[in-house]
DNA sequence: ATCCTCCCCTAC
DNA sequence: TAAGGTAGGGGAGGAT
């Protein structure tokens, strides 16, 4: 054909062709859908090749590349970065022996994951050495199980508002000064979530609970007359929860052999879970993925997936409620529970505790770990001892054996022992400190040195601790919540926080009061006592902090207010926090984070 | 003694 | 880019 000119251009002018009509369809297609037009550009600086039959076909797949910021490329030459195929014969195979070739998943999940995928889990070449565990691709349905019906009846709202939210703010860069930041942030904030899950399981679960367990004991008194049997704690949570669900969307990825984690970026994005490939490396969670890759650059970042967090909690507690005779229940977080379960012998724990990994893993597709001892704190540390996936049941009467386990027990493993409590032990044992301290390295302090470092009861609390004795009573702390919950609402916004004038400051205030309030009016409370907290840039800290709109190191300073008479007013709690805000008197262009506080509800 | 207020610390 | 929230325990030190 003319057209075309010579043979040798023929393939260019081809490929321009093809490319010109691509970014035509790119053009359309952001047109067309307005809502969705910025399309991350995934895909960037690849060319992908379409080798053979595919699933999605291969028309799918290249306006799938196209409009996620690749090209597509009709021939296979050096250029090609990427070639797509599901089978190869063997001349082809030894043929592309150095070339990417992955499975179409890559494609797809890539943009699963609004994020390009570790072209490896994906290699069609290396693909048997990844053929282990096979995992449905479907949020799992529980009908294994027996007796299994749906506990909570009530459908949340929340996540169908993380949705909307997405699509309308996708890509905006906004900070405090957005009317609509507080709404976007949260949506997107692991912490936030992690506490409303906390706050939401205590109130709606313990009630509900109750009503289960008063069933379930008058069965129990029903059946055996006399029960004097021991009673045990059971200390169950998933292990790496978040890295875990987020991967089941994912079959291709062997959770086992990659090292995989969630976060919502890159640079300095928090890991917020991590599984044990990556913990072998080294990688902790709360590491900045930029460090975590010097020390693992295979490492695959996972988005996180707040809708599957809560169906999987949700199907784990109503399999509890449902299945699992217990004295007790009390929720720690999402993925994680105390029991006080009745036990004749040992054996009787063993099989309990088996059964729920079990029914957990078949219902879930995720690994639980359970810890049991006699009391809540020995039961913590043998969840320790259990993770991974496992089980471990310390018996407390062997007295030599809880020694030794003691004795080697990391101090910072205690409950309540966190980075400042472990300098202060440094800082007591002084040169003849060995890191990591364990409890075997404290236990001379004697009880009122205890008390003199760390005051009368958190001293005394932690010399118990070296001794295997905690007075924690789930069935106490069930009441607490209870009878005497809410003592304080609070917000907290220390990311994202940049003003430059005093008119945002204040409008960023109404905003929060508003929220203060509607929490309150969840919980049908009224309060007294207003505090104002603010994050100050410290004086020697970069006006830019390290972090994307971090922020920073920070001074914190605070001011609080009684108000006349107990209220849950929008107007009188945004007039007092902006007083307070004045007493406070701090530059608003030095702000990085604000908090305000409602007490004596 | 006991109760405030203003912190700090920890946990998930 | 990135989404560093929150409730509650408790200590220090001053007021009642």
């Amino acid at each position: 054909e003319r057209e075309f000119g010579d043979y040798k251009s023929y393939f260019v002018n081809k490929q321009l062709k093809q490319q010109k009509a691509d970014q035509e369809f790119v053009k359309w297609e952001q047109k067309r859908n307005p809502n969705n037009k910025n399309y991350i550009p995934i895909f960037k600086n690849c060319i992908v090749y379409i080798n053979g039959y595919t699933n999605p076909n291969s028309q799918t797949l290249r306006k799938l590349v196209t409009l996620y910021g690749g090209k597509y490329s009709s021939t296979e030459n050096p250029m090609v970065t990427h070639i797509i195929a599901t089978k190869l014969t063997p001349r082809k195979l030894t043929l592309l022996k150095y070339r990417k070739v992955v499975k179409p998943e890559w494609i797809v999940d890539s943009i699963k994951n609004q994020n390009l995928m570790n072209w490896r889990i994906y290699s069609l070449l290396n693909s048997k050495t990844f053929s282990g565990t096979k995992v449905t691709d479907k949020i799992p349905v529980h009908n294994n199980v027996p007796n299994q019906k749906k506990y909570f009846d009530k459908e949340k709202t929340c996540n169908q508002e993380h949705q909307v939210q997405k699509d309308s703010t996708i890509s905006k860069n906004i900070d405090s000064k957005d009317p609509e930041f507080l709404k976007y942030y949260f949506s997107n904030s692991r912490l936030h979530h992690l506490s409303t899950w906390k706050s939401d399981l205590k109130s709606e679960f313990v009630e509900k609970a109750i009503e289960v367990n008063l069933q379930q004991n008058n069965l129990l008194k029903m059946k055996t007359s006399v029960s004097t049997s021991n009673s045990i704690v059971l200390h169950i949570d998933f292990d790496c929860f978040f890295a875990k669900v987020s991967s089941l969307n994912y079959p291709n990825i062997d959770f086992e052999k990659f090292p995989v984690c969630v976060s919502h970026g890159s640079g300095t994005s928090d890991i917020s879970s991590c599984n044990y490939v990556c913990r072998k490396f080294g990688i902790k969670n709360g590491m900045w993925v930029q460090n975590a890759k010097k020390i693992c650059p295979n490492l695959i970042c996972l988005k996180y997936n707040f809708v599957n967090y809560e169906k999987i909690s949700r199907t784990f507690y109503d399999y509890l409620l449902q299945n699992i005779q217990f004295n007790s229940i009390l929720p720690v977080s999402i993925d994680e529970v105390l029991l006080d379960v009745n036990c004749e012998s040992k054996s009787d724990i063993d099989i309990l505790a088996e059964k729920i990994r079990n029914d957990i893993l078949q219902l879930t597709k995720c690994t639980i770990s359970v810890g049991a001892s006699t009391n809540v704190l020995l039961a913590k540390l043998s969840l320790k001892k259990a993770k991974p996936n496992g089980y471990f049941f310390l018996n407390s009467e062997d007295h030599l054996f809880l020694e030794t386990f003691l004795n080697n027990t990391l101090v910072r493993d205690l409950p309540g022992v966190g980075r400042s409590t472990i300098e202060r032990f440094q800082k007591e044992l002084g040169s003849n400190c060995l890191n990591p301290i364990k409890i075997g390295n404290i236990k001379k302090i004697n009880k009122g040195r205890f008390i003199s470092i760390f005051g009368n009861k958190t001293g005394s609390k932690f010399y118990d601790y070296t001794r295997g004795v905690d007075h924690f009573s789930i069935s106490k702390e069930i009441n607490k919540i209870r009878f005497d919950a809410n003592k304080s609402v609070s917000i907290d916004v220390n990311w994202g926080v940049r003003f430059d004038h005093w008119k945002q400051v204040e409008t960023f205030l109404t905003s929060l009061s508003q929220e203060l309030v509607n929490r309150m009016k969840k919980i049908k409370k009224v309060g007294s006592t207003l505090v104002l907290k603010i994050m100050k840039r410290a004086p020697n800290a970069p006006v830019v902090p390290p972090k994307f709109l971090g922020m920073g190191e920070c001074v914190q300073l605070s001011k609080s207010s009684k108000i006349g008479l107990p209220t849950n007013d929008v107007g009188i709690i945004s007039t007092e926090a902006k007083c307070l805000l004045r007493l406070i008197n701090c530059n608003p262009i030095e702000i990085r984070g604000v908090g305000i506080q409602m007490k004596n509800l």
